[in-house]
DNA sequence: CTAATGTCTCTAGCAGCTATAGCTTCAAGA
DNA sequence: TCTTGAAGCTATAGCTGCTAGAGACATTAG
């Protein structure tokens, strides 16, 4: 059995996130020792290491929770997991195509940034001019399209 | 003189969260009408697109608030505002870098995903078992470092 | 004049933790 | 055996960057 620190350790989470996970049900309630601590076994570390994991994925908690009913129950269908996992995916690649506009973006304005004064600053200039923006990608639709 | 609201629209902001903006001191109190509404000119609109702008690159607020008063300045000398953007640009590039890292690997999940039954899912054993990652990008220093 | 919209303040809530305070329990050394 | 220090406990508040709601006042169009 282990306590919440070595739990902690093991599945690289820390103590006072294991307690929140068993606030919101995401982990059971913990057995408890004499002393009332918490003490754990190899099902709850498998459940916080699969947590971790999908929480390094990106998923969000309630994703998760799914993720672990389905887990919980292994004649049910892949399909919903699948799912899950397909709309994660779509989500990543969504901020990765709108970083990638930032960062093009960023790069432009600190390449031409020549290193004077704040009035001839590039960085703040573009910052203070949308139209001075190359990448159209993050605009207003509240502005441009009012109902 | 523009009202709250047409404030929001003509720079892309919520309402709120140009209230909000006040409150945190990166708008400057506004001046109110007799009937105690608050009324925006020239130089609020563009703070406020500035800040918008910024928001939209992903700047942090307590960044904002530093190449906002930078750019209150204009014989300051532009290194601060380089050095911001340049701290901005590296941690977009981290993220576009995690994040095509997570993408190879729900990639790799959902594609070894049969369709059949849990059981046998690709996804929830992936989840399940780290060592079946491809990437170890995502490692836990608490576990392999402790001092 | 009335009705509809807009604005006001204030408070609470979202994710996903993290930190603090003030306490109890446990494990190891002298 | 006593003592110290680490680790555990609960409960509450805070973080970022807003967003939503309640209930009251202001403004404007018809």
């Amino acid at each position: 059995m282990l306590t919440i620190g070595k739990l902690g350790a093991a599945a690289g989470v820390k103590v006072p996130t294991i307690r929140y996970y068993e606030q919101i049900g995401l982990l059971p309630e913990a057995d408890r020792s004499a002393g009332n601590q918490r003490l754990y076994g190899r099902a709850t570390l498998d459940r916080l290491a699969f947590i971790r994991h999908a929480r390094d994925l990106g998923f969000g908690l309630e994703a998760i929770r799914d993720l672990l009913s389905l887990s919980d129950d292994p004649d049910q269908s892949c399909a919903a997991a699948d799912t899950i996992a397909r709309a994660q995916l779509a989500e990543v690649e969504n901020r990765i195509v709108r970083l990638s506009a930032l960062k093009a973006e960023l790069e432009r304005m600190v390449v031409q940034c020549s290193g004077g004064r704040i009035a001839n600053c590039r960085v703040i200039e573009v910052l203070g001019d949308h139209s001075l923006c190359a990448t159209d990608d993050h605009h207003h639709p509240e502005v441009e399209a009012t109902p």
